[in-house]
RNA sequence: GCUGUUGUAGCUCAGAGGUAGAGCACUUCCUUGGUAAGGAAGAGGUCACGGGUUCAAUUCCCGUCAACAGCUCCA
């Protein structure tokens, strides 16, 4: 007998050899029909797998993460079936479970598949699901796994499993397709009601652009059709939020061939958006001590020869501008640090002057590759919310606490919650893609996390991502369609103050090599304002949106009044614009929803006798009838109090 | 950059081997209205660009450019 312990502590006692399908059926014949997994003593496994020491329970339905993992890898396995009958040949290379469902990467030789394919793999894998075909988990020895997927030719399994470790190797089958597989999965593929391949795409195999690119094919699925049908609605509506969507529609920002791809256009909407976020920022870094500079645009190749940039992107860049003088280049700035280097320099520095905090909304172009480009979140041309912190060793940790604040000053303010921070070190067993002495990268990686340690921040540790000068700290917010960008990012550099010969005279009087740290809240302006756009859906917090306030005359008859408030509104930094057309109010209030101006004041022959204004919230309808200094105030002071709160 | 898809009016999209359509937006006129689309008329397109096939190409084929999804990359 063996002893199986419930999350609520209570223990039960089986047979040995039960299974977590038991386990469920001993408890509801409902349960039973609804548990895809379980997870084990912290590890998770199919509920088919027989219990043979006393262990921890947990059983999962399809809500938990641990179930959809199940389900959407079992998934994976029947759509590599389906491919298996429609493309004889195929080799398969990796099919995980992912957040949304699933791929395979596959090999399909000569045949190609196409989007118009998808609907016909779609019903191979309804007639297979139904066939009620059970997983049989097998564990093999290396020898016999390689021989079985070397006589298949399958080479990207042999490539797998080559890099596993002999006894701890297990198959799966699924009908005729058998799979190299670590598990866990569903008892059998009559689970799985509703499929949708969503779509097809190249991967390289391993991640890796040297290698073959196969076929992607992604797909979601679900134990209800109802689940599916939702699921796509949901999609349908983050769609609406997209930020190139709203963008046009709210006239911010837009982009033209004549200019040049990914250089995006600042429409006068979006840059009053944007320049409001950049006071906001000014305001707060000039209460934690920063000093606004200003550099050109360009500056001498040797600027970038010397911090390291240019041998690592010059070739991928936009390329040196030449002066008619002879052997004249200059860059376009893809970054500001050289520049603030410089800064520096101008004058010799004493401890006593440090910390030192050079901010610059700094505008930097970077030759992407083309099919990198992405609305306002991956651009050519972007403003940096750009600071170099130039400090002394001993100070450097307080500083990038004090930099962790701004971050968190910013998303509190704007109401981000998911973000997710990430430590970025070195990949230890790559250390040539980066420069500077280890000594410098320990203490600077050092630093990062006993700083995320010092303010209880739970940021995940990711090896291999650091830039090349330096680890870093990043902040990640999900778009509307659940894709991560790196917002803020904070990195502590050691070397480009020595490529500079960066120096302070210390109480010794002697010369140091003053610590360098690189940050932005915002990450880029472009990129903050298209995530901002996404998170609100364009609705903006009453202090940053262009349009505070639109009045809404009744008839044409009153727009001389309507003019009039809204000349009193401006006058107060109210930011008011009058809907003049010769419309009906019903049409105006819906245009103007549309439009996300928080307010509507609909004035007609009631308000122009007595003063008033019926004052309107978007998205929220008819608030009643105010006196204009009586709806002026509370607007001034629903913005003072935001702004009061940060400043 | 790679794989796939797409490109028709400012926007959203129909369409067909015989040189183009709708709705919204725009202009003018009528209407002067009370909380999410009043009515009428009009203007607007080298069907992304460059080649090829054809009596004839916006439609078929090839190339280029751009956009979209994913991969790779991201100082």
């Amino acid at each position: 007998m063996i002893n199986v312990t419930f999350p609520d502590g209570s223990v039960r006692e089986y047979a040995n050899g039960t299974t977590g399908l038991q386990v469920a059926e001993s408890i509801s014949t409902r349960l039973a029909q609804e548990v895809l997994a379980c997870t084990i003593n912290d590890e998770v496994w199919d509920i088919t797998r027989p219990i043979n020491e006393d262990c921890s329970i947990k059983l999962h339905k399809f809500e938990d993460e641990e179930a959809k993992h199940a389900f959407w890898h079992t998934s994976a396995h029947l759509m590599a079936e389906a491919l298996q009958e429609l493309y004889p040949g195929t080799q398969f290379g990796i099919g995980p479970a992912i957040e949304n469902g699933f791929y395979y990467d596959v090999d399909t030789g000569d045949a190609v598949i196409k989007d118009s394919d998808l609907a016909t793999i779609e019903n191979k894998m309804m007639q297979l699901a139904s066939q009620k075909n059970t997983l049989e988990r097998k564990e093999i020895s290396k020898a016999d796994a390689l021989k079985y997927f070397a006589d298949r030719n399958e080479s990207y399994k042999c490539e797998l499993i080559n890099d596993l470790e002999d006894g701890t190797i297990s198959t799966y089958t699924v009908g005729t397709f058998t799979d190299l597989c670590r598990g866990p999965h569903l008892q059998d593929t009559a689970k799985i009601k509703a499929i949708k391949l969503t779509a097809v795409a190249g991967a390289y195999w391993r991640g890796d652009e040297s290698r073959k690119m196969l076929t992607r094919v992604y797909g979601i699925t679900f134990p209800k059709k109802k689940m599916l049908d939702e699921y796509l609605v949901m999609m349908e509506e983050a769609k609406q939020r997209d930020h190139r969507k709203i963008g046009r529609e709210l006239e911010l920002f837009a982009f033209s061939q004549a200019v040049g791809q990914g250089l995006p256009l600042w429409l006068p909407r979006g840059t009053a958006l944007r320049s409001r976020l950049e006071d906001f920022l000014k305001g707060i870094q000039k209460r934690f001590g920063y000093q606004q500079v200003m550099t050109p645009h360009i500056g001498q190749k040797e600027l970038w020869e010397t911090s390291g940039h240019y041998a690592k992107y010059g070739k991928d860049s936009f390329q040196p501008i030449n002066t008619p003088q002879e052997g004249e280049e200059f860059l376009l700035k893809p970054m500001n640090c050289p520049h603030h280097c410089e800064i520096y320099k101008v004058t010799p520095k004493s401890y006593k002057d440090l910390p030192i905090r050079y901010a610059e909304f700094g505008t930097v172009y970077r030759y992407e590759q083309s099919g990198e480009l992405h609305g306002l979140t991956r651009v050519r041309g972007f403003t940096q919310d750009d600071a170099h912190i130039f400090c002394r060793p001993d100070q450097l940790k307080e500083e990038f606490v004090k930099v962790m604040d701004i971050i968190t000053i910013i998303f509190k303010a704007l109401n981000f919650e998911n973000w997710e921070a990430q430590i970025s070190l070195r990949d230890p067993n790559n250390k040539e893609k980066y420069i500077g002495s280890d000594d410098n990268w320990e203490k600077s990686e050092r630093a990062i996390i006993e700083s995320c340690e010092e303010k209880g921040l739970n940021a995940k540790v990711e090896l291999g991502e650091a830039a090349f000068y330096g680890p870093k700290l990043d902040f990640m917010v999900k778009d509307a369609l659940g894709r991560r960008w790196q917002l803020g990012t904070i990195q502590v550099d050691y070397n480009l103050p020595e490529r500079f010969e960066l120096e302070y005279t210390g109480d010794d009087n002697q010369k140091h090599r003053p610590v360098m740290i690189h940050r932005a809240p915002f990450g880029s302006m472009e990129r903050f304002v298209a995530v901002l756009i996404e998170h609100t859906a364009g609705k903006f917090p009453l202090w940053l949106t262009p349009d505070q306030v639109v009045i809404l005359p009744i008839s044409e008859k009153f727009n001389d009044y309507a003019e009039k408030i809204a000349d009193i509104l401006n006058q107060q930094d109210i930011r008011t614009i009058v809907d003049d057309r010769n419309e009906k109010i019903g049409r105006k209030i819906r245009d103007n929803e549309l439009k996300r101006i928080p307010y509507m004041l609909i004035v007609g022959e009631k308000e122009a006798e007595n003063d008033e204004v019926a004052v309107r919230k978007q998205g929220d309808g008819d608030k009643g009838t105010m006196k204009i200094d009586e709806f002026a105030s509370s607007v001034s002071e629903e913005v003072e109090k935001m702004m009061n709160q940060y400043n």
